[in-house]
DNA sequence: CCACAGGAGTTGACGTGTCAACTCTAGGAA
DNA sequence: TTCCTAGAGTTGACACGTCAACTCCTGTGG
């Protein structure tokens, strides 16, 4: 039998090129993508994921930490991307004195109409580097591999849908 | 949510679910194998990649631009990264004064046994959290998948081996 | 010789992301 | 009341990444 040592054993080629395909693919994936909302609507892939959200929100207005869960993103990831966006002019932080202290996030005019243009131009992106180029068969295995993956990682059930507090 | 248009439309709610997955998927694993790196060998992605470029480099020296070019990195980028480095002492710059002025790469003792732990621990975690989680099927659809996008973003067959992950 | 184009590499400004430390407020116990 | 705790949010330090501007050298043409 071969030393027991699973941990210390560098990838087959075989394996490497697996890797490194689907690192490489990715990488220029998202690398397209972030370019194309960049170019055609003048906003970054993060401040994109802050407008969307903001913009399903009930009411188009979130607090900190929600967006933070919604997200997936730390707290003050979330709050230096909304520094950032408060300067640019997309978002505003309004203050609520009253039963909570704590403040709400909106989107101004211009972060209205960024993220309604965004949104199509995003799809179309992504129906042209990523969905299009799907076969049936390619788009279950992504799925069922995404799945098992986020699975292990993040395991669902704990997302505190009914701790009453 | 938004009205159906003709070429720009948002995605159907199946499309969309397919491709949050695949982002979230995409997320939570290089999250995991960088902390992985951080944690296990107290180096970054970044750093690790270059190392292991160096590492493999007849002479365990090479320029900028060849970094630049075996990396797919911009060069500001690996100058950059390469600062950073020298600061923690994984490399240094060698001046070369004569036939080439140029600044010669090369690993010190300390990024050579960084580099040396580091790639077995990557490859243990590559395979904990990629490998092994693939079926055959979802291997050779992740594969076919790959180089169809890679193909279709970037068409050139450049040999550039990629950042390693 | 000087001028100048061009490549290699660097630097600065800025946006992005993580970690740890901090402020501010509310609620509970001595 | 005062202290302690805990949560929400912010800030600072630093690493990462891109873009544009810059330095330095070299080769070429006047």
């Amino acid at each position: 039998m071969l030393p027991v040592m699973a941990q210390s054993r560098t990838l087959e080629p075989e394996e490497w090129e697996l890797w490194d395909a689907w690192m490489r693919a990715q990488r220029l994936l998202t690398r397209e993508l972030d370019r194309g909302l960049q170019r055609d609507c003048g906003i970054s892939k993060a401040e994109f994921s802050v407008l969307v959200t903001l913009w399903q929100a009930p009411g188009r207005e979130m607090r900190v930490g929600e967006l933070s869960e919604s997200l997936d993103w730390e707290k003050s990831r979330v709050s230096h991307q909304l520094t950032r966006m408060e300067n640019r002019g997309f978002v505003e932080r309004t203050e609520r004195g009253a039963g909570g202290r704590r403040t709400g996030i909106g989107l101004t005019d211009k972060g209205r109409s960024a993220v309604q243009s965004a949104v199509l131009v995003h799809a179309g992106n992504i129906r042209h580097y990523f969905l299009d180029m799907l076969t049936p068969q390619q788009a279950e295995a992504l799925r069922a591999w995404s799945g098992q993956l986020i699975e292990r990682i993040e395991p669902r059930g704990s997302g505190a849908p009914d701790d009453a507090g």
